[in-house]
DNA sequence: TTGACTAATGTAATAACATCACATACGAAC
DNA sequence: GTTCGTATGTGATGTTATTACATTAGTCAA
């Protein structure tokens, strides 16, 4: 499974959502926009972004419990570095980068420490441009 | 305020709480370990974890929705700069790091693109050292 | 075609995490 | 002692996520 037209309806809808929308949502928020699309239930929901989080299509953004779909979906190059999330508390506009450095970084200390890492999260949460000059 | 012996009742007993525990703690759990001192509440321990954070002392796991003793309590030096954490996703265990090359390359990444960070999270969830030998 | 298996879905209930709104108490400054 | 800011107590509510169980739909092989 790799590209978006093998999504089952459910996932398709909430990828879809997700891709109108320009910022992160949270799941229940996904859900309101699709009650009339049938959706009744959180688990609807969860279950389309547990997939969608498989498939590298989206991200969850730990420190504001939301997801968004991935900026970068045609390009595969950072998918096993790591990605970094800036996330304006004003606009809500989320800006996502890699950066090999801080990968490099931390794959040193983690294997200095015999540490093995699943996941690891970077965001930084703070006032974009265009909302500090605005 | 900077002190442990000048925070109020609930906020001692919350800090405790959390030095006392050698690994991070729900705000629920903390609750519920609080009982016996008089706690009711939620609110009572979350207007403690937020003092707690203002003054440095502890830290939130933003991936496991839990908190944390500072480790390096009397260490201001990294006050300033980025903490990262790895969160061993079997015994719990957390060990907390900064690195000047990643809080660097993350100030140069914000001031590139005129992003005013307020603040910064970097967890690495996986599985510490012990936990993969034994 | 039937049966067996797997993946996806539907639904209700509940658990886990966090905040709001309002009342009360306490200490310092005047 | 009044005023003011900070801390506290308490119930209700809001938000995020999971459990448990039933149903539907597709695949594949006998």
């Amino acid at each position: 499974m790799a590209a978006t037209q093998e999504l089952t309806k459910n996932q398709s809808l909430v990828f879809d959502a997700l891709t109108r929308a320009d910022g992160p949502l949270s799941a229940y928020t996904i859900l309101d926009q699709l009650r009339e699309n049938g959706f009744r239930a959180p688990l609807q929901v969860y279950r389309a972004l547990d997939k969608l989080l498989d498939y590298g299509m989206i991200h969850r953004l730990e420190s504001i419990n939301a997801f968004v779909a991935c900026s970068h979906p045609h390009d595969h190059s950072h998918s096993h570095g790591m990605i970094a999330f800036a996330i304006c508390e004003k606009c809500g506009q989320v800006t996502e980068f890699s950066d090999e450095v801080i990968t490099a970084r931390v794959r040193e200390w983690t294997k200095g420490n015999g540490f093995k890492p699943s996941k690891t999260t970077i965001e930084i949460r703070g006032i974009c441009a265009s909302c500090s000059t605005a």
